[in-house]
DNA sequence: ATCATGATAGCCT
DNA sequence: GGCTATCATGATT
């Protein structure tokens, strides 16, 4: 009764499920090995009417186009040096997404610690960057589903509490830089900042 | 605090 | 085909 949660999870909105993937395990599984961890942080990134989104103004590229269809498949993008994944949700046609921003080692923390060359465990996934990196993840998963393997998210906890605030690494997008569409588990020590 | 890193997109000519 | 910016990170001052 492994808890895989059901493709319908992620029609809800942004700001909801950026809240509820919080406690929830995204693991990466492959006939080798299962990698996992406890999602901690998270943001919302809201279409049409958000500056900070890739998708601002319906904004309709070959990158995002996921975006604009199903809710549940995986949007990555390359950021510099480093794979970020993001969730795709809302209707089909609204170009929400929700990047996972930090995570809690969970299932394979010495690959992990491998992967990530040798860092204390306290350093494996606390930021975007590093918890793909952490569970190898990369550009691959893009436009996957995220409700089946090799790449998905299943039941965890509930949080006792949940913190916003504005969101990170915004910084030039107008207003949209001081909307608290960042959650995270109130006191977790894997928070990203 | 700033800087180098260096994949890819998006936009311009 | 060139130019510029980017939802970061690690190293360095």
């Amino acid at each position: 009764m492994n808890s895989t949660i059901k493709k319908d999870f992620f029609l809800k909105p942004a700001l909801q499920l950026a809240k509820e993937l919080l406690g929830c395990i995204l693991v990466h599984r492959t006939d080798e090995l299962e990698l996992s961890g406890m999602i901690v942080e998270t943001e919302a990134y809201m279409g049409p009417d958000d500056r900070a989104a890739h998708s601002f103004q319906n904004r309709r590229t070959k990158r995002t186009e996921i975006m604009f269809h199903e809710p549940g498949f995986i949007y990555t993008y390359q950021m510099h040096t480093h794979t970020l994944i993001n969730v795709v949700c809302g209707e089909i046609g609204i170009p929400n997404a929700i990047l996972i921003r930090a995570l809690e080692p969970v299932d394979g923390i010495e690959k992990m610690i491998e992967f990530r060359k040798n860092q204390p465990i306290s350093n494996l996934t606390n930021g975007p960057g590093k918890l793909t990196k952490a569970l190898n993840i990369t550009m691959e998963s893009y436009g996957k589903p995220i409700w089946l393997p090799p790449v998905y998210i299943k039941e965890g906890i509930k949080p006792e509490h949940i913190s916003s605030g504005p969101r990170i690494g915004i910084e030039n997008t107008g207003e949209a830089r001081d909307y608290p569409w960042r959650f995270w588990i109130t006191e977790n020590k894997f928070v990203s900042r």
